[in-house]
DNA sequence: GTATGTGCAAATGATTTGCGTGCTT
DNA sequence: AAGCACGCAAATCATTTGCACATAC
């Protein structure tokens, strides 16, 4: 058995090595959004014979191939997640404690679409991320706060 | 008379050098995006004694002090604009031509609030541009956009 | 067997920083 | 006068790449 971004790379004919075959795994394993240090460190566990370089490359091919959606998050490093694999969704980011809140929204896609018609384009890619500090975190004590 | 940039700083009380003062009338004079590079070579049509390394510094400064909005159109370098001079506005990059275009929309503001909202989370900070080609440009991207 | 992938280390490119000197307050 | 600011060059950091060797098909 392997995993679906296995799959996805033996439909799109590439030449399938055992790196590429434990970075699809690491990636279909990972439910959060790695940065290729944690990729490598992760492809790393289930084979240690893999250099970090490999990573970079597989990551961008893969990239390339449109099976990973990259992300800059602000923190100087790209971040990736399998693409396609959910419903389009953009991102939350939790400023306190770094953690990435998925979101959806068909009322932003609509809006994105018709702000871009009335400007005269047709979107091909996009970047939307909120960044955020939780509600009730006692940042604001009592009614301090400027909204 | 003085920059609108570099009367912020005054108020802010800032040691004014001939060098932060050339870099606010370089910003103070763009109505683009320029990035880093592009501040040093109009900072130093104005007065070439300034070494990119100060640019670096005070475009950095100026970002702390709120004054400069920092951007990144995925091109690798951070772009800036004098932040608060206009309305808030998000951008769409033209893909064919790398031109920049402002926008906003209230109704997407009010929308991103409450989706934050419903996410138990207040936005301190977000990033939102569209990449889009010109409708009736002729042929596809070629990138093979699938957003 | 041949084209392609990989590891390693050196190269990049943007940005930052240590240090000795110069300028603002 | 004292403390930042500056210029320069060296240092970082993430990422890319040249080269010699290894491997998939």
């Amino acid at each position: 058995m392997h995993t679906r971004i296995e799959q996805l790379c033996l439909d799109k004919g590439m030449k399938m090595t055992e790196q590429r075959r434990v970075i699809a795994r690491a990636l279909s394993e990972s439910t959060d959004h790695p940065d290729v240090e944690q990729v490598y460190q992760r492809a790393s566990e289930l084979d240690p014979r893999i250099s970090i370089a490999t990573v970079y490359r597989t990551v961008r091919l893969f990239e390339e191939a449109n099976i990973l959606e990259r992300h800059d998050f602000g923190d100087g490093r790209a971040r990736y997640e399998e693409a396609g694999h959910r419903d389009h969704h953009h991102h939350l980011i939790n400023l306190r404690s770094g953690e990435v809140v998925e979101f959806e929204s068909e009322e932003l896609e609509a809006l994105k679409r018709k702000i871009a018609v009335e400007l005269g384009y047709k979107i091909v890619g996009e970047r939307l991320e909120l960044y955020g500090i939780p509600i009730d975190d006692g940042d604001e004590p009592k009614g301090a706060g400027q909204n």
